[in-house]
RNA sequence: CGGGGCGUAGCGCAGCCUGGUUAGCGCGCCUGCCUUGGGAGCAGGAGGCCGUAGGUUCGAAUCCUACCGCCCCGACCA
């Protein structure tokens, strides 16, 4: 590839519109431009990099076992009305009319999809298990995309979906895509870490997801310091305390004028938030509830969504507050209060703590659950703190900011029960097949993979993601010597299968440096005046700014040693 | 959708508050000279429905209204 013949409009300045990293040097690198909001045009560099993912994602899922085929975008409703997600799924899903007045979707995921055909095709268990997938351009139509490529409305997604004759077979077959995901992120290059994940929206009962540790990620992880124990923070499960047993006190009503937020209460108080019991309320698919926590905790609304089953969960206004309770935000407690409650197993281990006294300018102390209110459900409901222990083995946990790039789901029967999508097992009777659903980012791996490695000059990107192994930087295009020998090594490495991007440009030497540097390429050759002086050519690594000065007929057998080495490195057994 | 910010040349911005010449700067682009190891220099040049539509005014990039678009923070997810 030439670089006078391709199109590569890099940026000097920074473009306005991006904030983070992967963002920023996409656009300044030229492989990506947007054409509106959360919707980018891949150019060749960014096309050249997604392909590259493509390919190792392939590789492994085949090497799995599984088939790739490809499904159809537009889908009619009525096929995901049999699951009732026409209705569920949200705004996310685009719905429009054909010509026809038919209603109509575009795909944000193919379960329904691959539903449908695998009850039309799939009628015994000999024709089991099946396990299919589909690198294909996904649309939802995000609330808020952003950050380029990482959260875009357009994107480029791996699904893949199996099928089997039982829970257990379905566990292998979750297993082996499990070490297929491992392996696949492991040959990327990058950093993750599976987490045990909330399988959200698609349902199922089990699930994990693949997440790049980067500090720019939209997720936050627990890690254990100790044990292999690691989770969404929204999915983590907080170990119960050990249950107070002081003796209880006098419950007492306490004049707090405008005392309302935590610290002003404690501060007024002299207590520690630790002490005192604060009453969130939410709405559940509309309905007020409320939950408390201590004072110095927050509600996880994922957990708060799958303990009462409902489709969404949103923290109330003041208003509504309000409106349900007649009592300002602020002065919410537990006692008396006319809705449905809710309590943190933290604070059901609680005695003698601190509330709102549900009237203005009020608290209450020494409140006790059981004695003064009854609760209508106590469960984990709260957000696990790096204070709390793993619970796996008890160690000290960290957290980390993490980007999702693979997520794999035990589905279950809710898809095939629903669709009836069935097959005759040896007894004769009809089963419905038992699902898993494995999905895979792949325009945001490109992005994980940038904000995992650049430097102030631009992205470093790891040799087997790398569009092009190789930039070569002709810095005398007026001079025969330089000039044939950057086409002669041109030739040699191109012979050799060696993806490299000869600069070509008629620029001065710095613009070519800052253009090579910008681009990532992992390795520079210079053919430049030290060709014409001392008969040597240099070749440099992104990624640490290393240098080699050889002589130009050692540069092809020394890249493609170092390829070699870069992509075996990468990959695990 | 709620909160915040922004739309002026391909990109980055100034001008707007306090209306009044031909709307300006840097980068990029074109021509010529010069230069050639970390985004050179000089000279000349092209490029603008000042987001759109109304309104106020003798006069609007500038004031008012509505709409559209984009970015950032929250709820979603690969």
């Amino acid at each position: 590839m030439r670089y006078s013949q391709s199109l590569i409009p890099t940026l000097k300045e920074n473009p306005a519109e991006a904030e983070i990293a992967s963002h920023r040097l996409l656009l300044r690198a030229g492989y990506i431009r947007k054409l509106t909001a959360g919707i980018y045009s891949y150019l060749p560099l960014g096309l050249a990099a997604i392909r590259k993912v493509e390919q190792i994602v392939r590789e492994e899922m085949n090497r799995a076992g599984a088939q790739e085929l490809l499904m159809p975008m537009v889908q009619p409703a009525d096929l995901w009305r049999e699951t009732g997600r026409y209705e569920k799924y949200g705004p996310e899903l685009l719905r429009f009319q054909d010509r026809h007045e038919r209603e109509s979707c575009l795909g944000p995921t193919h379960e329904e999809v691959i539903t449908d055909l695998a009850r039309r095709e799939i009628r015994s268990y000999r024709d089991l298990p099946k396990n299919l997938y589909q690198i294909q351009t996904k649309f939802r139509d995000e609330i808020r995309p952003r950050f380029g490529l990482m959260r875009g409305r357009e994107f480029l997604m791996k699904d893949g979906y199996s099928f089997d004759v039982d829970d257990t077979r379905a566990g292998e077959t979750y297993q082996l895509m499990f070490d297929a995901y491992k392996r696949i992120f492991t040959r990327c290059g990058l950093d993750f870490r599976p987490v045990e994940a909330d399988s959200g929206s698609i349902g199922g009962s089990f699930s994990h997801e693949f997440m790049v540790l980067a500090d720019t990620g939209e997720d936050t992880l627990v890690i254990c310091s100790n044990c292999d124990y690691a989770a969404n923070s929204e999915k983590a499960a907080v170990v119960p305390p050990v249950t107070d047993n002081s003796p209880l006190l006098e419950m007492e009503k306490v004049e707090t004028p405008g005392k309302r937020k935590v610290p002003a209460v404690c501060e007024f108080m002299a207590i520690e938030p630790s002490e005192l019991v604060k009453t969130m309320v939410y709405k559940a698919d509309g309905e007020p509830v409320a939950i408390l926590v201590r004072g110095d905790r927050e509600v996880q609304g994922v957990k708060l969504k799958n303990l009462l089953g409902v489709a969404d969960v949103e923290m109330a206004d003041d208003k509504e507050v309000y409106d349900a309770t007649g009592v300002p935000t602020g002065y919410l407690g537990p006692v008396g209060i006319p809705i449905k409650l809710l309590v943190d197993q933290e604070v059901a281990a609680m005695r003698n703590f601190v509330v709102g006294a549900n009237e203005k300018n009020y608290h209450m102390k020494n409140v006790n659950m059981g004695r003064d209110f009854e609760a209508a459900a106590v469960a984990d409901l709260r957000q696990i703190s790096p204070d709390d222990p793993c619970p796996s083995c008890g160690s000290a946990l960290g957290l980390k900011e993490g980007i999702e790039v693979g997520h794999v789901f035990k589905l279950g029967t809710g898809y095939s029960e629903a669709m009836n999508a069935v097959f005759q097992d040896q007894d004769g009777k009809d089963k419905p097949m038992v699902m898993g659903c494995y999905g895979i980012g792949i325009s945001r791996i490109v992005a994980a993979a940038i904000e995992q490695n650049h430097d102030e000059n631009g992205m470093i990107f790891p040799m087997p993601l790398a569009p092009l192994q190789v930039i070569l930087l002709n810095l005398g295009l007026n001079d025969e010597q330089i000039t044939e020998t950057a086409e002669s090594l041109y030739n040699d490495l191109q012979d050799k299968g060696i993806e490299v991007l000869l600069d070509d440009r008629d620029e001065r030497p710095g613009f070519k440096f800052k253009d090579a540097d910008l681009l990532g390429i992992p390795l520079r050759i210079t053919v430049g005046k030290r060709l014409s002086k001392d008969g040597i050519v240099e070749l440099r690594h992104r990624s640490n700014g290393a240098t080699e000065e050889l002589a130009p007929e050692q540069i092809v057998s020394r890249i493609s040693e170092l390829i070699e080495e870069a992509m075996s490195n990468k990959t695990i057994s």
